[in-house]
DNA sequence: GCGTAAAATGGACATGTATCCGTTTAAAAG
DNA sequence: CTTTTAAACGGATACATGTCCATTTTACGC
């Protein structure tokens, strides 16, 4: 687990022990889940089906993940993590060659299309399942795309790419709208575009952004 | 109920008959519904409390609807049909003026925000309650908000208020995407955005288009 | 090693959604 | 008015999520 700070946001919070046979049954909870997944689809396993294949009771799985949404969340956390890893690679070449924060922030709304597009039925089995949508959109992967696009927001207006009038937080928040699981399962299947159309109306967007 | 043709969109499909007790049962269960939900919120009712009000067995309520969340959706089609009056009005009394089509979609995506606001509950407990997503996107109520931006955008494409070259389908869809349930709750409640915000964002985004 | 407090465990249980199916009723034809 | 049949009815039931709590296990100070 990473522990640092970028763009002034700490990535990972720090955690109280967990006891050993507690970490032992979280691994065997998220390997099994993992499987039965990837078997049958996050609709077609229950609470009960993973809590047998992981060799725990019920009451240990909620304990360990209380709800299933949360399950798919730690899961979607997990992916994430090491995305974040190639983003940040990413991110940091593109400092090398100093290329425009716009220009960074669209090749990462790119990557979340891609990033998202892999893993929607997580997604989507995650922000169904929890009770309070808090819960989806104060969790860690959800946090972190949203800080750092309105990071290279902020940025890109320090460096006067776009207008010091307006609100990073409004517009990276309106950026990420089609990203949400629901919208972005509709946009991509229901209303059939590519990913490479969305990609492209994403770029214009953020262009657009410095002609304003 | 209407039925008559709108930018080429047949907005009320006709039905077939419905036998008188069925149709007094559906009257009596939107009106038990629509009383509980003002009562307790939607999440405080269930289906057997419906049932009971209304007077029918859980047979019967779901017969009638297949979901709860498709008599929120039957609840929301109610009030969206006095809304699509007011806009309708409103869109022909900008048509005598001949004002620009980008403002007509301008003032289109206000009313819609703030019809979203007055509908959260109903709108999350209708896309949250349904099996697929694609009944709520299918809707009645979405398919005319969609069509009526896609419309406007059309129109707009044609007297060259934006490039020719556009996908006005993807760009409305875009548009649309802060007012699906989810996204708009999290705006408006999570992230603390007001309405005059979020309309003041979405009618930069119209502009943006002309400057393309 | 041993005792103890705190944490973890697991299955029975509560609650809510949605289905099944035997019974009843509406309404159209003779 | 009677017959007929398709539709409507309603409550018992299935199924999934999530809670509760009596019991077991762990880790730590002695």
């Amino acid at each position: 687990m990473r522990d640092e700070l970028w763009l002034g946001l700490r990535v990972v919070p720090l955690e109280k022990a967990e006891r050993a046979d507690a970490a032992a049954n979280r691994k065997r909870i998220l390997r099994a889940a993992e499987r039965l997944f990837a078997e049958r689809g996050v609709d077609g396993v229950n609470m009960v089906d993973i809590a047998r294949a992981a060799r725990v009771g019920q009451g240990t799985l909620y304990r360990r993940f209380p709800s299933k949404g949360a399950l798919c969340l730690a899961l979607l956390d997990e992916q994430m993590r090491a995305f974040q890893n190639t983003v940040l690679d990413t991110l940091n070449a593109m400092a090398q060659d100093n290329a425009p924060w716009l220009e960074r922030l669209q090749w990462f709304l790119d990557a979340l299309i891609r990033f998202n597009a892999m893993h929607i039925p997580l997604l989507r089995a995650a922000q169904h399942g929890v009770e309070r949508p808090e819960q989806f959109t104060n969790s860690a992967p959800f946090s972190w795309e949203r800080m750092t696009v309105i990071g290279l927001l902020r940025e890109a207006m320090r460096r006067g790419e776009i207008s010091p009038s307006c609100d990073a937080r409004l517009i990276g928040d309106l950026l990420l709208a089609p990203m949400h699981p629901e919208v972005f399962y509709f946009l991509h299947y229901t209303s059939g575009y590519t990913l490479e159309q969305l990609s492209a109306a994403l770029r214009a967007s953020v262009s657009a952004l410095s002609r304003a």
